[in-house]
DNA sequence: TTCATTTCTTGAAGTACTTCAAGTTTTTTA
DNA sequence: TAAAAAACTTGAAGTACTTCAAGAAATGAA
């Protein structure tokens, strides 16, 4: 998938799961102003879809997007569906995959509670640095849920 | 379990999941101004737990409290997840539950992101008007990340 | 069925951010 | 490698909230 080309776009109804083998996709969204709001990063590894939309067959809210040229696998859901129907362990795989997100969503939601935009970003710069530089700045300014501007304050120190 | 007993305190691994009967629990977190967060709530054939606490066995970053006197099923880890290994399509619905907990915790960030902290109430109100009689003001009001007084003065009209 | 506790309300003062606008730098594409 | 597009920076002005403090109302326990 090319840089910037969208899997999914808000409407459609999403019936693939991916999986990121190179690379490095977002969910977000295009909010009242319009300005795109990165919800989810996913890398090398990770799964990515839009699971409301999937099992509920409703309209997306978000879009997915290649942040980088990236390789993936889509698989379709009947065919997932049927094979992990076949295959329990893989089930389970999926259960703990989707429980673990869940809680990462738990500790993320908590941290957009208790800390400031500077504290939101040293705290994942300190955790991921590689990432940082790997994505413009304006996108993780957005998933951190503070403007780019004021993430080039706090980089140029100026907080 | 009474009103306002814990059955998990920050610091301990969580080895239990809980499905609830009857009531209503929550499960927050004490910020560094002593205040309480909460990060959600859980009422009746809801399951409550911190997975990465259950999954990772690490300290639990989070409280869980009856709300209201409630009724409880709790299951040791161990247990469930034989019972799991023996019976695919219980991991199955586990499995399904977990994705649509984590598209919904997706959903959440999206209105904590795009909405106004009076659209937040308004649109929360809208959906669940039984549910905002039922918890105390300030429960809900961390819940939408708010303090407590702007909540009375939304509901006063008085923004 | 009263008292203690918890929850809710109100106004005033403060602040952590946002928005806007314009210029600069970096990256991508042809 | 030049031109176009994307990304980043800066300062000034504005605002959506928070915090504090104190009183009023509602609820729970004995």
């Amino acid at each position: 998938i090319k840089r910037k080309e969208l899997v999914l776009e808000e409407g459609q109804i999403c019936n693939k799961i991916y999986f990121i083998v190179k690379g490095c996709m977002r969910q977000y969204i295009i909010n009242t102003k319009g300005t795109e709001q990165t919800l989810q990063f996913g890398i090398e590894n990770w799964w990515i879809t839009d699971y409301l939309s999937y099992h509920n067959y409703i309209p997306s809210n978000f879009y997915i997007q290649a942040v980088e040229q990236s390789e993936v696998i889509a698989i379709d859901k009947s065919t997932l569906e049927s094979i992990l129907f076949q295959i329990p362990k893989l089930e389970r795989y999926f259960r703990i995959v989707a429980q673990k997100s869940f809680g990462a969503a738990q500790m993320r939601i908590k941290f957009l509670f208790t800390m400031s935009a500077e504290e939101r970003y040293h705290h994942f710069n300190g955790l991921y640095p590689e990432f940082v530089q790997r994505v413009p700045q304006y996108m993780l300014a957005s998933y951190l849920d503070f403007s780019a501007e004021f993430m080039s304050k706090i980089r140029a120190g100026k907080i």
